[in-house]
DNA sequence: GATGACCTGTGA
DNA sequence: TCACAGGTCATC
């Protein structure tokens, strides 16, 4: 679930649930699920025994820091991933938010990839039927561009004026920025007024300002209606722009199913 | 950079 | 049966 705004609704489920309670084990029963290198021993061993300190996110990685001085858990939720949280008392707490629109929202106990149990009782999971989230120790954080939400004008201003790219190429680039997915870079550049194919390096400084504008706009507005497909541009091919009428386009930008308006996305 | 690959479920 | 899905990675 994967853009900021879901991985962000995650990480203030595991700040309220999964923190400063001590881990007794950890469910990893999908061996390919763990990354560079890890498995169920080495998590296990990694983890247990510690307690969360902190759930903090970097776009759409989600970070679990531990307590003296213990390694930070990764967690990637692909596309189809969501947090469910057990709290001990045999009722499952899903994520917070708005259910996926394409992916399967079923408790389906085999697509549980990967848990962390609490000494406590209880335990929290990463659900994830199409098994293209990851789990990672010590993920490389440096990767990834500014958080979304941090996003400035000046850096937006560096991404875009060096890139022959399209500009959504680059706004989905999460070594450029981090956070924005297909959902949103497309409300984003609705908003903006930006054709998604837009050769970066040729968005004037005025449409630079607009699209900063307008990203701002997408996380605060979406995150408060709850979620990155509650935007305002239908995801119809030839419905009418509710800005103009004009009949939206679906193409294929950065390998990606876009859609935006002919007439005034320019 | 664009492309295909990864993996699996859903709906037409 | 097929196209498609809100992500990321290796490869040309």
């Amino acid at each position: 679930v994967p853009e900021i705004l879901e991985v962000e609704q995650a990480r203030a489920v595991l700040a309220e649930h999964a923190l400063g309670r001590r881990v007794a084990g950890v469910h990893a029963p999908d061996a390919w699920y763990l990354k560079r290198g890890a498995s169920a021993a080495t998590v296990g061993a990694a983890l247990g025994g510690r307690a969360f300190v902190a759930a903090r996110r970097r776009g759409k990685l989600l970070l679990l820091d531990t307590d003296g001085g213990g390694p930070t858990l990764g967690l990637h939720l692909g596309m189809s991933g969501r947090v469910l949280v057990d709290v001990g008392d045999g009722q499952a707490v899903l994520e917070g938010g708005d259910p996926l629109v394409y992916a399967s929202n079923r408790d389906v106990v085999e697509w549980r990839r990967f848990g962390v149990r609490f000494a406590d009782g209880g335990a929290f999971y990463l659900r994830d039927p199409r098994r293209l989230g990851a789990v990672e120790i010590e993920p490389d954080e440096d990767r990834l561009g500014p958080d979304a939400f941090d996003l400035s004008a000046d850096h937006l201003a560096r991404i875009l004026g060096r890139s022959k790219a399209p500009a959504k190429a680059v706004l989905m680039n999460q070594a450029r920025v981090a956070g924005l997915g297909n959902l949103l870079v497309d409300e984003s550049l609705y908003r903006g007024g930006i054709d998604p194919a837009r050769t970066a390096a040729t968005v004037t400084a005025r449409s630079r300002a607009r699209l900063l504008r307008a990203i701002r706009d997408t996380l605060r507005i979406l995150g408060a209606r709850g979620g990155s497909h509650t935007g305002d541009l239908p995801r119809v091919a030839g419905a009418p722009c509710p800005r103009d009428g004009a009949p939206l386009r679906r193409g294929r930008v950065a390998g990606r199913t876009t859609y935006w308006c002919p007439d005034h996305q320019t």
